[in-house]
DNA sequence: ACCATAACTGACGCATCAGTCAGGTCTGAT
DNA sequence: ATCAGACCTGACTGATGCGTCAGTTATGGT
């Protein structure tokens, strides 16, 4: 896709100004209300600079997903970085993304993702790739924690998948403005059930 | 709201077909794709009709989440009626609300429910009411089941947040079209957490 | 200095839809 | 048979917003 210019570096610069405004519009008003004159005005542009370096507005919107997408997993990576005990990495990359400030409104790209997803194929492959990632890696810690000896013996796919889709659920719930669900509350959901799950000893 | 005519029962049924017919195309292609057009030809009148009924085309998406969360509920109160021991009435309120065959179609709505909850807040309030009517009748029947003496006595609450965000984060997997979530696997999530958590005993 | 081309833009065309309106038909009561 | 009003509709209007295009400016290489 990438077009060979002499300088790439203006025209990177240039798309992720555009992305980055797209996803900070997507998250205050849903992608189905995203204009082109938004993205541009905020950009500090005119919408035919945007279709200059994205073809239609689908795509626009289509690349910020896959940009948030991108952007999770470098802080899921980042927040692991010379940690390595599994509960502390476990709880770091949970915490990671709990949803305070800019992971906030991650989340409710999140929450507009699975909206579209649901229609576009290739939204919903870009999807079932982010969410397989993301149950791979937090399996491998638990299962890294298990051979070490230090969690429980629980499947470790169903703690995962009861963790995370539990973590999703917290999230919309934490969309909507629920005053049950606060930051502090869905850390204690979440790491709470972790540590029944994998640590407290069955007696 | 109600207009007063002589024969309401025309009304009400062309009322309905209206809300019926949105309720389909919500699910089959989400809230912000579905037409004037598209509502009219489903149920075989001109958009002028449905005009003639509902005031604008924000009214009537709105009516159809009311009537979809009103259809909810009864359908948990239809699974209830006539159980009477607590493990009987949580897991059949439960199934009831698994997504099979029509009730998938449901859960597809609440995904467009949530997005635009988020935004408009009359449907907040819609969600926010529904979901704590659905929060109070869980836990209701768990409490219940405690006092009985057949559950044990995890705090209630935050057993049932967890449960129940747990089933909205397996309905977006399952709506994504994860084989990895069948309706059997989201039945055993679901009921093991359950019966893991209120059944079994700690040895 | 000049040129190629990247970078950018205002103005406009064009399709799409929600909503309106003026008038039609149907129905039940008298 | 007539009438009031419920019920319905085709045809239109107006607004909105994506994408294009012809043309301008900036930039870096020679």
């Amino acid at each position: 896709m990438g077009r060979m210019s002499p300088r790439p570096s203006v025209e990177l610069r240039r798309r992720e100004d555009v992305l980055l405004a797209t996803w900070e519009l997507i998250a205050e008003v849903g992608h189905a209300r995203v204009r082109m004159v938004d993205i541009a005005r905020r950009v500090g542009t005119s919408t035919a600079t945007i279709h200059y370096y994205f073809k239609t507005k689908d795509d626009v919107l289509a690349e910020t997903f896959r940009f948030a997408v991108a952007d999770a997993r470098r802080r899921s990576e980042a927040a692991l970085v010379g940690i390595d005990d599994p509960w502390g990495r476990l709880t770091a990359v949970l915490e990671a993304h709990l949803p305070r400030q800019k992971v906030a409104k991650e989340w409710l790209i999140w929450l507009e993702l699975w909206n579209e997803a649901r229609i576009q194929p290739s939204l919903r492959t870009l999807n079932a790739r982010a969410y397989g990632h993301w149950i791979d890696l937090v399996e491998g810690i638990v299962r890294d924690g298990q051979e070490r000896g230090v969690f429980r013996p629980v499947p470790s796919h169903d703690f995962v998948l009861r963790l995370l889709t539990m973590m999703d659920g917290i999230a919309i719930q934490h969309a909507m403005g629920s005053r049950q669900v606060t930051v502090t509350h869905a850390r204690e959901l979440l790491l709470g059930f972790a540590r029944e799950q994998l640590l407290e000893s069955t007696n």
